[in-house]
RNA sequence: GCUUCCUUAGCUCAGUUGGUUAGAGCAUCUGACUGUUAAUCAGAGGGUCCAAGGUUCAAGUCCUUGAGGGAGCGCCA
């Protein structure tokens, strides 16, 4: 008799082989703890059951996803959310009894220790014949709003603290860290350094959208200067204080001393923006790169979209095949033919062109100088390519302040990457690299050089070509993942009217 | 922010020109079944038809307002 049965007498202690089990005796006994055993992960069975060894005995913990079966036996559905793939446990209720069977509904969580067979049914190849079976948390299947058929996404989205558990979520939680473990991988192995620029900024007008604030003001009693305004001076930082909305300048700083650098954070935009395709907090992965022009910026951005495609169809098979089976029967298909593909690389003159000699009629009016819409965007990836197309060389005016002019005095070397149905995935640019052009151009849009004083200091102290830009995090997931909206690829989304969770 | 659609059982949805006691599948509960595969079979329970107001002999259905959600557009990544 080992210490713990003497401490627990209406436990049995049983010594096996490998394992020591204690088998509850008592029907009243349903919730003891009890354990012996490392832990297994379902993915390390499932994908090497003969490191384990057909029976050997195994310890695996885990949320029920279904029961079936009858008096005689029952099989029970868990999943640890390492793996899309359920590990089938077998247990007999003779010898679990009626009152711990009942508390293995779907939902409920398990410690189950048991025997590695090969299975003995179809459907699988392996499964746990069940020794001991302990429920750490049960899920009263009155209450319980996960069921073992599918849901809406929008029902989900009501209850993001629980969506995790999902088949669907689950997927797309492992592809996320998939991709953003890759996303550091690709610009390590490239020799770019993970800068860290900050969410708190004093810039007042980087042109990206609009801000939140931040202050540690009470807004009940704000105090005013004078003449009634609010007096920042006394806030937290002494000034007027934003969550950031990119991180690229300071990217800039960081890229014009290390060479090439990235950023990888949150960002924030208070834009009342409601589709498919905005979050109120997003992540952005934004490259800077010295001595890169444009067309080295561009062969950057198509070859870390292509590598992360690549990565995500090489560790992560079995999730893309769970969503391309149950949500987009081409989503392997697609991703395997981005990876096919050279990206067009198009003029906006050239592109207007196109546009203006198109079929299609569309709402807003195409004539060179114009920002282009969703429907031009799409008519191109859409319908006239039938690719992602990386489009140059926009008008100045419809372009940020920083971005390199070009020779012509009308355009600047911006790039946008466009993908089919997902719109816009990457924007970038050269930067305008030299001091006086970039202070003209500030002085054009009205801005003052003192606003960003740091930024202009790069230009008047050995300033270099560069070039840069931004990716949305979740703007790839929902081409990687074949989602349609952009609040089920990131866990608990923020939308205007929504921050829940 | 603009336009438009939707809201009926725990979930997904049907509900006819307004007309008796609002239905189905799944889930739940009870029972059957000796290996199931979103198990199957039989039975049962389960409803403030989003909310408030209005029209009408009569409203899930028509009208007004509000709330929540989706899609399209704008802004953007």
């Amino acid at each position: 008799m080992c210490a713990r049965s003497r401490r627990r007498p209406s436990l049995i202690c049983v010594t096996t082989r490998s394992a020591v089990f204690y088998k509850i005796i008592s029907n009243k006994n349903l919730l003891k703890t009890s354990y012996s055993m490392k832990r297994s992960r379902i993915i390390d069975i499932i994908k090497h059951p003969e490191e384990i060894g057909f029976g050997s005995k195994v310890c695996v913990k885990g949320w029920v996803r279904t029961k079936r079966g009858n008096s005689n036996v029952a099989f029970i559905a868990l999943n640890d959310g390492s793996i899309v793939t359920n590990l089938q446990i077998v247990a007999e209720p003779a010898k679990f009894g009626d009152d711990l069977m009942k508390l293995i509904t779907t939902g409920s969580c398990l410690h189950v220790e048991g025997t590695l067979v090969e299975s003995a049914g179809k459907g699988q190849t392996v499964e746990v014949q069940a020794e001991m079976i302990e429920v750490y948390g049960t899920a009263d299947p009155e209450v319980y709003p996960l069921q073992k058929k599918g849901h809406s996404m929008e029902f989900l989205r009501e209850i993001a603290h629980l969506r995790p558990r999902t088949n669907y979520f689950g997927c797309v939680l492992r592809l996320r860290h998939a991709m953003a473990f890759a996303i550091h991988k690709f610009f390590n192995d490239k020799g770019f350094f993970y800068l860290h620029t900050p969410l708190i900024t004093a810039s007042d007008a980087e042109g990206a959208g609009e801000m939140f604030n931040v202050t540690t003001f009470d807004l009940n009693n704000v105090p005013r200067t004078e003449d009634g305004k609010v007096d920042f001076k006394k806030d937290f930082f002494g000034k007027h204080t934003n969550l950031t909305v990119s991180g690229q300048l300071e990217g800039e700083l960081g890229a014009l001393a290390l060479g090439n650098i990235y950023t990888f954070g949150p960002t924030f935009r208070a834009e009342n923006s409601n589709t498919p395709r905005h979050l109120a907090e997003f992540w952005m992965i934004e490259p800077e790169m010295a001595f890169y022009d444009i067309t080295d910026n561009m062969d950057l951005a198509e070859e870390f979209i292509k590598y992360l495609v690549q990565y995500a169809l090489d560790h992560n098979m079995d999730d893309l095949r769970f969503l391309n089976d149950m949500f987009d029967k081409e989503l392997i298909a697609r991703l395997e033919s981005v990876l096919k593909q050279d990206f067009i690389r198009l003029g906006y003159t050239e592109a207007i062109d196109i546009l203006l000699k198109a079929d299609k009629k569309f709402d807003y009016k195409v004539s060179w100088g114009i920002d282009l819409q969703s429907e031009h965007e799409r008519y191109l990836v859409e319908n006239h390519f039938k690719c992602p197309v990386i489009l140059t060389d926009y008008p100045k005016e419809i372009k940020a302040f920083y971005m390199k002019q070009n020779d012509d005095g009308k355009t600047v070397r911006a790039m946008d990457v466009l993908f089919p149905t997902i719109g816009e995935i990457i924007g970038g640019s050269e930067r305008e690299a030299d001091y006086q052009k970039l202070l003209n151009r500030v002085h054009e849009l009205n801005m003052t050089e003192q606003q960003y004083w740091w930024y202009f200091e790069t230009r008047k102290f050995g300033s270099a070509p560069h070039s840069g830009f931004g990716l949305g995090f979740e703007r790839l997931l929902l081409f990687v993942t074949g989602m349609t909206n952009i609040r089920d690829v990131i866990p608990f989304p923020r939308t205007p009217q929504n921050a829940e969770f």
